[in-house]
DNA sequence: TGTGCCCTGGTA
DNA sequence: TACCAGGGCACA
């Protein structure tokens, strides 16, 4: 799934590809995407030079000439095609801008839960979001004082992304897998120690995610990639012991009994 | 704090 | 052909 790191990526590729551009034209191909980009957003953006693109937790924000904002979100399956007009349009095309330059950009998405919302000129309200865990906003104190106010189990707690931005389902398990952390461990049992190694292990495995698209990354075997999510059955790297498989909060959730302990 | 919903391609 | 995947939101 596009989580920080994948998100990150594909607003460096969106830079690369169409920073400066003018968009002639935006389309909405999945009725899906009408409600939030109607057809009056989508003409608000004709005409608009593309002057800066950001990245706030999993939120892209394509900064327009005149101070409009549109904010993307690829939730599950988003990502984006770039390809010349004259080409055919990418399959799972739900909305397309295309370029006086010629580019044609395409929101690929399979399960069509990405979203695409315009914000007009002055409107744009900051994305409500935690410190980015891989600045120094994501501090041990800070991390500290959030998870003292919540009992709920820590894994999905870590999906607040209200207490730290951009962590996802993966890399949720990955951290707890890697700071040794049972994840139904009630998130304000945690000592300051465990905390302080939990916050160095998000940063830890969205540091050494691997780069470039997570969608149709055909070069690597995705199983390979990952420490305990997707694995059950498997044996833990560590201590050899099966990789065991739960649901928290309708996800799931995938951990070491043996050496992650609560 | 937990559950169900939105969605549909891929897989068993 | 049925089921699974899940981010974020509304709701209980």
């Amino acid at each position: 799934m596009p989580e920080l790191p994948e998100v990150e990526h594909a607003a460096a590729r969106l830079r690369e590809a169409v920073l400066g551009h003018t968009i002639v034209r935006a389309t909405v191909l999945h009725p899906s995407q009408r409600r939030h980009f109607p057809p009056a957003a989508q003409k608000a953006v004709v005409g608009q030079r593309i002057e800066r693109i950001d990245r706030r937790a999993k939120v892209q924000l394509i900064h327009l000439a005149n101070g409009a904002v549109l904010e993307v979100h690829f939730r599950m399956t988003g990502d984006w095609e770039f390809t010349p007009l004259a080409d055919p349009a990418p399959r799972l095309e739900r909305v397309r801008f295309e370029t006086a330059e010629g580019v044609r950009v395409s929101l690929v998405d399979g399960r069509a839960f990405g979203v695409v919302r315009l914000h007009k000129p002055g409107q744009f309200v900051p994305i409500v979001a935690g410190p980015e865990p891989l600045t120094d906003d994501f501090t041990v104190e800070g991390f500290i004082a959030s998870l003292a106010k919540r009992s709920g189990p820590i894994k999905p707690t870590l999906l607040d992304q209200k207490l730290v931005a951009g962590v996802g389902n993966i890399y949720a398990s990955e951290a707890c897998w890697e700071a040794r952390i049972h994840p139904a461990t009630p998130a304000n049992t945690l000592s300051k120690a465990r905390v302080q190694k939990l916050r160095d292990a998000v940063r830890l495995v969205l540091e050494t995610a691997p780069s470039g698209r997570y969608y149709a990354r055909d070069d690597v075997n995705e199983r390979d990639i990952w420490r305990v999510y997707g694995k059950e059955g498997d044996a833990c790297r560590r201590c050899n012991t099966r990789i065991t498989k739960l649901v928290q909060a309708g996800r799931s959730t995938f951990y070491c009994a043996r050496c992650q302990r609560r």
